[in-house]
DNA sequence: TATGGGATTACCT
DNA sequence: GGTAATCCCATAC
């Protein structure tokens, strides 16, 4: 039997994988798991997780969070690991989190790329004009190629709308390189932190270093 | 109620 | 490499 069929039947990564304490653990062990959306007509929309950040909470100058601000878009970050976070930025961008650590706890972990893997003919849909190699190659483009809005914002990753499974695959460190991450200049000594997580080589990191 | 800017992308030179 | 697009959020008045 192939590696692709077994993924097919992988199972919910169950919430204790969410709301462990150490969320750049779980942000490191999010690569590799698959990110499942079913489109409208019940296909299977999915991709390989291949680059992830951590944003740890009221500590962190980078997090939406810091300083255990609550607002209205915020408090989804304070609900149980394994909570869905989207946004939306820049006026025409959405991004896909997941809440980590316990309630009350306002730790997140970014999803900043895809490798496609099912449903790649909705993914071009949504997608049009677009080589494969860039359809979820970014957390906005991954947002758009998924389907995904503020509508998934605080569904719970154990119901049926959005899910994550562990495909059976072992990722070990040595495949994975940390790096800063990404456009939040903004947060002082938070900058430079290495809390974005890749694999190493993958073509559907959105950037190399 | 007004205002400044953003956890990005795509297209331009 | 530079920057327009575009709208919601957070904070200030």
């Amino acid at each position: 039997m192939s590696k692709r069929k077994a993924r097919a039947r992988a199972a919910k990564l169950p919430r204790r994988f969410y709301t462990r304490e150490d969320t750049l653990l779980v942000a490191r062990e999010l690569l590799g798991k698959r990110l499942v959306i079913p489109a409208p007509d019940g296909t299977r929309v999915s991709g390989r997780i291949v680059e992830t950040e951590a944003y740890l909470g009221a500590e962190d100058k980078a997090a939406h969070s810091y300083g255990h601000r609550r607002t209205a878009r915020t408090e989804t970050m304070y609900a149980v690991g394994g909570t869905v976070y989207v946004f939306f930025v820049y006026g025409m961008h959405h991004q896909f989190n997941v809440v980590a650590g316990a309630a009350g706890t306002p730790h997140a972990v970014l999803i900043r790329a895809l490798e496609p893997e099912e449903g790649i003919e909705w993914m071009r849909r949504r997608r049009p004009d677009r080589p494969d190699r860039e359809l979820t190659s970014g957390p906005g483009k991954l947002c758009r190629a998924l389907g995904i809005d503020r509508s998934y914002d605080r569904a719970d990753l154990l119901g049926e709308r959005v899910w994550l499974e562990d495909a059976g695959e072992e990722i070990i460190p040595v495949d994975i390189t940390a790096g800063p991450r990404i456009g939040i200049a903004y947060a002082e000594e938070f900058a430079a932190k290495p809390w974005r997580f890749w694999l190493k080589g993958n073509a559907y990191v959105s950037r190399k270093a």
